[in-house]
DNA sequence: CGTATAGTTTGATAATTGTCAAACCATAGG
DNA sequence: CCTATGGTTTGACAATTATCAAACTATACG
């Protein structure tokens, strides 16, 4: 029952129009706008209702992590994706708050525990 | 020497997926960059030297306006560009702030007057 | 071991996009 | 009126992308 990281961009390595490109397809600004609520989410929880195949979520997944917008670990069967909220800050200060503070998720997300 | 201002939308129809897949691309957001330190621009000035065709750089300004970035205002044969700061930041508190903080104009730029 | 679950990969397709080149349009100025 | 200037539009093309469907992979569980 181990724990793995998938691979994903290096915080020096994230690229500000990579990002903006990530973030400006309504299906996964409205992924971010959830894990943003739910600070870390399996991807059936993210993808639920997105109104797309679950092939085209995991499309956007990957875009999301290649983007470095994402991080994803796997325990088990599950994939948790969490939003790299240190690391954008860090690269681009104030830019993942003013996104957010304009997204609210067209669903409600379960809380973390 | 009348002055005419170009269509463009309307502050509140200004849409975040769109702003963010305006500044997505490399040399919109050097165009962009350039407006930040200019404050407004010929559209000849605001190309030189951004290794694209004049067609593909108008091809960029006409996006940058459809998407509520900037405005173009026309006197005489010249068309002016300058950001929508103000709408931006009514519309996305804090967007365009931090991505101009992340971006710096390739080229030197003339101040204006 | 066999099966169900969670998610990815691999085509395939249609739509969008970035680019150049050439033609075009509108205005200013001789 | 003619021409040069500043910029846009149109056409063509290659590359990218969003999507679905089906096949596939890996892990957990009985």
């Amino acid at each position: 029952m181990t724990m793995r990281l998938l691979p994903h961009p290096a915080t020096e390595d994230i690229e500000l129009t990579e990002v903006l490109r990530a973030l400006s397809d309504p299906v996964r600004l409205e992924i971010v706008a959830r894990l943003s609520v739910a600070g870390e989410m399996t991807c059936t929880v993210a993808g639920d209702d997105l109104g797309v195949h679950k092939s085209t979520a995991s499309h956007h997944y990957r875009t999301l992590r290649e983007a470095g917008v994402v991080i994803t670990k796997q325990e088990g069967r599950l994939k948790y994706m969490s939003l790299r909220r240190d690391d954008l800050q860090a690269r681009f200060p104030g830019l993942l708050d003013s996104i957010l503070s304009a997204t609210h998720p067209r669903l409600p997300v379960p809380a973390q525990p």
